[in-house]
DNA sequence: CGTGTCGTTGATCCTCGTCAAACGTTGTGG
DNA sequence: CCACAACGTTTGACGAGGATCAACGACACG
């Protein structure tokens, strides 16, 4: 899918808050010269679950979802990518197949590092390793906060936690709306669970004045109480 | 919590099939010098959630539960330690509090590792900093796979995933029970269910005869017919 | 102007959580 | 050794939360 390389300013590996800051300048420019940049068009698969994926990438401009495939097609988002974050490293650090499918929320820029030579880097460079498992432990923690919400709170709650956390993540633009557009759909698919209770919810929101619906703009009128409805936030 | 090293079979880190196996003599040795092995009894607690572990523990011998406290204390049990796994490594790493509780489930011994010690190996060797990385990416793995499979599968499908792998980390003993001994409400915390729910769940297992009870004895008798109700496995 | 995708609403059903009560088991201390 | 407490297990009854099914409106797109 689409463009290749030697355009401008693809420059993850330049920033400094991501897990490339502590490589050398040597060790970067063998990732400029290995990395292969494409711009992926909204709703383009990046990698699928039970793929072999040969490294990991690298996101620099856009939204990537990552989701399992579950039950009769269900989809299940585990997280959001958004540029400076790495995806797909998991299955070659572990040896396993992809385990789930990475899809372009928007039209997005990722480069792809090959997995010998972010092995290469990781063996090479302790400080890049450290930042790799801080990455991967995180995400971790994430994870298990996850399973205790799904596990123990309602899709009320979950929905609330939901909303609270695109704000945190995505922002707000000037009309307070979250900066992201989503299908009731998707969102069903990050609380788990239908797509009517989403919609049914978000509409009880909107009549408690939590917050305002304009299609698939969410404007959030009540942080205070989303956060108090989602009951503490982990 | 008991007694101190200088036991003789503290030998987790000699083992090869764990994180330790690529390191050399000398950081063996160093290990074998800093580390600092306890005795567990049975229910005692080795870290709790939003303390700092400064360090990791190795699983010498025992069973260990990670868990996490959610609503009015309600434990959510993310996985169960067995020997030669490591754990609480994750909060040094992501320099973030401990995000989850370890508890024996029997008696246990544990050996801790100093996490500057932790550190310093990965930085200085390679492999090692892969195998620890491989470890927590097959955690978060398994993790964004128990995600997929709280939100999408009834909790009947559950139970018996759970009792699949509980047989597959545990085994069974000659008379095709379970390895471990768990009361119901520990299941009802790994399933993410009411206790309740999990005694009528096994009573109707018990009447398909794909299972028999006795106390916390559970007998596999049919686990061709669970994996059929557990929908696939992941 | 049809076709497809998305959003919304209503009606219905069922899984599952909660409450309550009874009983068995274990452990502790007098 | 008994009594009592504390805990775990089991069963029943009840109700609510939420999944499912169906139908329809809104909107974009070719």
């Amino acid at each position: 899918m689409s463009e290749n390389n030697t355009a401008p300013n693809h420059d993850c590996i330049d920033r400094n808050d991501t897990v490339f800051k502590h490589l050398t300048p040597e060790q970067k420019e063998r990732i400029n010269a290995e990395k292969n940049c494409n711009t992926y068009k909204k709703g383009a698969e990046i990698y699928h679950e039970g793929s072999r994926t040969n490294g990991m990438y690298c996101i620099n401009a856009g939204v990537v979802k990552i989701y399992k495939t579950g039950i009769d097609g269900r989809e299940q988002i585990i997280y959001f990518a958004r540029p400076g974050d790495i995806i797909g490293y998991r299955s070659i650090l572990s040896g396993d197949l992809a385990c789930s499918s990475a899809k372009a929320l928007q039209e997005s820029v990722l480069c792809f590092v090959p997995g010998d030579l972010l092995i290469d880097l990781i063996r090479n460079n302790g400080d890049f390793a450290l930042d790799v498992l801080q990455q991967s432990c995180k995400e971790l923690g994430e994870a298990n906060s996850y399973i205790t919400d799904i596990a123990q709170k309602t899709v009320r709650e979950r929905l609330a936690e939901v909303l609270i956390k695109l704000r945190e993540n995505f922002g707000l633009n000037e009309n307070n709306e979250l900066q992201v557009s989503l299908t009731r759909e998707e969102l069903a698919n990050i609380v788990g669970t239908a797509t009517e209770s989403v919609i049914r919810l978000l509409s009880e929101f909107k009549q408690d004045h939590l917050i305002d619906l304009k299609g698939r703009k969410i404007r959030i009128l009540d942080s205070k109480k989303l956060e108090k409805i989602s009951n503490a936030f982990g």
